[in-house]
DNA sequence: GATAAAATATGACCCTGGTCATTTTTGATG
DNA sequence: CATCAAAAATGACCAGGGTCATATTTTATC
């Protein structure tokens, strides 16, 4: 056990936890760019300057927020856990696993992969609580084991699963206000598995 | 011919376009973020306060932007202008045009990408304009005649194309500088096509 | 031309993300 | 305790995107 916190680390860890945690209420209740880091640190109780010992940006905040969030997805993906053998079917209980998580905050985890497609990585978590080095690292693992030709980028493979996966958040959302879609979110998996030339060229 | 056009409305044209013009240089110049709406106004001898006549956003200037260059990819793609008759060609035509045409704005295209993923549209252009459009309109094609599978959404198929694009610019850019890939853009298309399961499990 | 109404242009102003010099707190040491 | 240096908090400040009431220009009409 490492008990090795002093008070000052101890409350250095609080005030960042506050922040984030006011951070998550207020943008959840009136979206990202309708809420202010002023109103952040404001309900955070610390002064406004505060924020940036804590987070370079307001978006730092929300990539870090997202981490955190995500952060559960691992333990339920270790195969100690239960979670199935064969990669693939991983990925699959992954992307499910997404769907559900990200309900009602799609728009903020939306937001979020978008900065990170247009920017350069803005602060470096620990790995463990990477969305993207986890799928790219299950592509990997399904690459090794013949899951998945191993003639194409793990990273390309999983960013094309992961904005699939935004995609399909998104045109629901559009299209019938907030309701989550039926659970097809294998089907995506399944059509990327199979390619656009479909099943039905396999025995032809 | 239509003529139809008053000094005014002229004027108006020659503005728009020359807010247009300026940003692109300073864009390419500088880079998007570190160019200042003043500094377009500037170039293109307005004020500031004309810039939000003629655009709501520097975003949407941007957005704009990106469509007025693809604007000329529709005509590439004519059939009657010696374009493939087989929609799945022409994609693969595209895409190698699209590649071309990025290099060196890979980032500003990059980042209007980004936006579009995580904001509703911000104006809505002619649609021969919409790059987005173009392509789920030639995937829609591709089905109706066969070469791709129906059972996917053409909008989800066309995104997915246009983020492994931007995928591979990026990546291509953070390696190795800002040296252009070699002339791949095609296996992207045929990855997607083939599945990733790949074509060696097609006669198992 | 003179006059008026509509379209356009303008820049002072506001808001908010982000910076930074300064102040306050912390805890180590004698 | 008193002292001091390091860490952390603070809020005045700045820059840039975006708004808007006002000023200017254009066109229509007489």
């Amino acid at each position: 056990m490492e008990q090795a916190l002093s008070r000052r680390e101890r409350k250095k860890l609080e005030t960042r936890q506050g922040l984030l945690e006011a951070a998550l209420v207020l943008f959840r209740d009136k979206g990202y760019d309708e809420t202010t880091v002023e109103e952040i640190t404001e309900r955070a109780d610390v002064a406004k300057g505060t924020f940036f010992n804590y987070f370079p940006s307001k978006e730092a905040l929300l990539s870090d927020l997202m981490a955190w969030q995500f952060s559960r997805l691992h333990d339920a993906l270790d195969v100690g856990q239960g979670a199935p053998a064969s990669p693939v079917a991983r990925i699959e209980l992954l992307v499910r696993l997404l769907h559900e998580q990200t309900l009602g905050e799609w728009h903020l985890f939306q937001r979020a992969f978008a900065t990170r497609l247009s920017r350069p990585p803005l602060s470096q978590h620990h790995p463990k609580r990477r969305l993207s080095g986890l799928l790219s690292d299950l592509v990997r693992e399904a690459q090794a084991c013949g899951e998945i030709r191993a003639d194409v980028e793990a990273e390309l493979v999983s960013d094309l699963m992961f904005v699939a996966h935004i995609r399909r958040l998104s045109m629901c959302h559009r299209e019938n206000g907030n309701f989550p879609p039926p659970d097809d979110s294998e089907q995506i998996i399944r059509f990327l598995m199979d390619g656009l030339a479909g099943p039905k060229w396999r025995n032809a």
